[in-house]
DNA sequence: ATGTTTTCGGAATTTCCATTCCGGAAAACT
DNA sequence: AGTTTTCCGGAATGGAAATTCCGAAAACAT
């Protein structure tokens, strides 16, 4: 056996994520990563391949990280549109503290990455599908209970505030107010009366 | 005098606004330009500065266009809500033409590029804040008309609006459905009654 | 026609960035 | 202590992309 890894793999990823997200795939360069993540440009390759490959493996994790907490908002209340109202209210707190207008990893990669890597955009689609996925059970559930009234669809509530949500991931980075994102959580939320 | 240019400027800037649109700033190659746009790439250098030049240029097209768009579907109609639901139908329908999931200039822009080019940021600030504005002024036309109700506020739903058509752009850029879409619409529309 | 100015196409240059390579030190284990 | 493995820092390497340069061609003027 040899020296260990100093580095924690998964701290790097996080900070990996972080990285990207603020500069996105190509504005990152490896010496940022190198900079950034605490980790000798020789460790990085070894590790992770290339930049492409460490990119893979942070929205991966990216990903496995929001849809943990997705399943938490939906399985922390059985009242819906507390469930809906608290998520929204979370993307809003995010974007607010967003000091670097970074906005969303996912997001961000689907507009930059997506239309011109195949394999980035699968996960991508997963993602958001699985997002959408998961707002579909919470809404068709509280249908089902009588608190959501049926005049639309539960597939169509939850594509509305998945797309709702995405207009404030948009917004969030070019750094909108706090106003601008309540008005819109209002909006949005009275839908479901 | 000396020769005259064999080209159209503003056709040139509409082939960049379309290359720049589908691929974004940095994955656009100097030689993507000269291919795409049909002039020399000295004709480039000498008439727009540098590749930075020509966005910059083929940006604040795009915003012309899009402001002189956006007026064009508030004078259509003195009804509202025919105009939103018209306005939303346009995005829907260039979302469903776009091939290439090029998706929105501005809005792409305002991901890839905004967070680290402030000049940049501020064309693309500027032209959404003007949309949101032209939503603003003819809802609240039409509330004060009586035709909307005024449980929002005409700068909510503004906001709420321009929200919406955000997400959709984003949507597009990875091939939504048009079932989808129009489940987004008619939800977002249905906070009108 | 000839001169002048500006464009054009493409080759040449330069700059930047991802990736590889190298030597030495540090850790883990025998 | 010795061996092995992995670490680190930083100096090359290689390639791609942005930009500049140059000779020829076109348009107009005298």
């Amino acid at each position: 056996m040899g020296r260990t890894k100093e580095f924690d793999e998964e701290v790097v990823l996080d900070k990996a994520v972080e990285l990207f997200t603020v500069k996105g795939y190509n504005c990152t360069s490896a010496q940022d990563l190198v900079d950034g993540l605490g980790l000798s440009r020789s460790s990085l390759y070894d590790t992770y391949g290339d930049k492409r490959g460490l990119f893979v493996k942070a929205i991966n994790r990216y990903r496995e990280q929001t849809a943990r907490q997705m399943m938490q908002f939906i399985e922390e209340s059985d009242d819906v549109e507390v469930v809906i109202r608290h998520l929204l209210q979370h993307v809003l707190k995010e974007s607010l503290q967003d000091k670097f207008d970074k906005g969303c990893f996912m997001l961000n990669t689907s507009i930059e990455m997506a239309p011109h890597d195949a394999e980035i955009a699968e996960i991508v689609n997963k993602s958001m599908q699985d997002a959408e996925d998961a707002l579909y059970y919470a809404i068709k559930k509280g249908q089902q209970a009588g608190k959501v009234p049926k005049e639309h669809s539960a597939r169509a509530l939850a594509r509305f505030f998945f797309n709702t949500i995405s207009g404030i991931r948009v917004a969030a980075k070019s750094g909108a107010d706090k106003r601008a994102f309540d008005d819109i959580v209002s909006v949005a939320l009275s839908t479901l009366k």
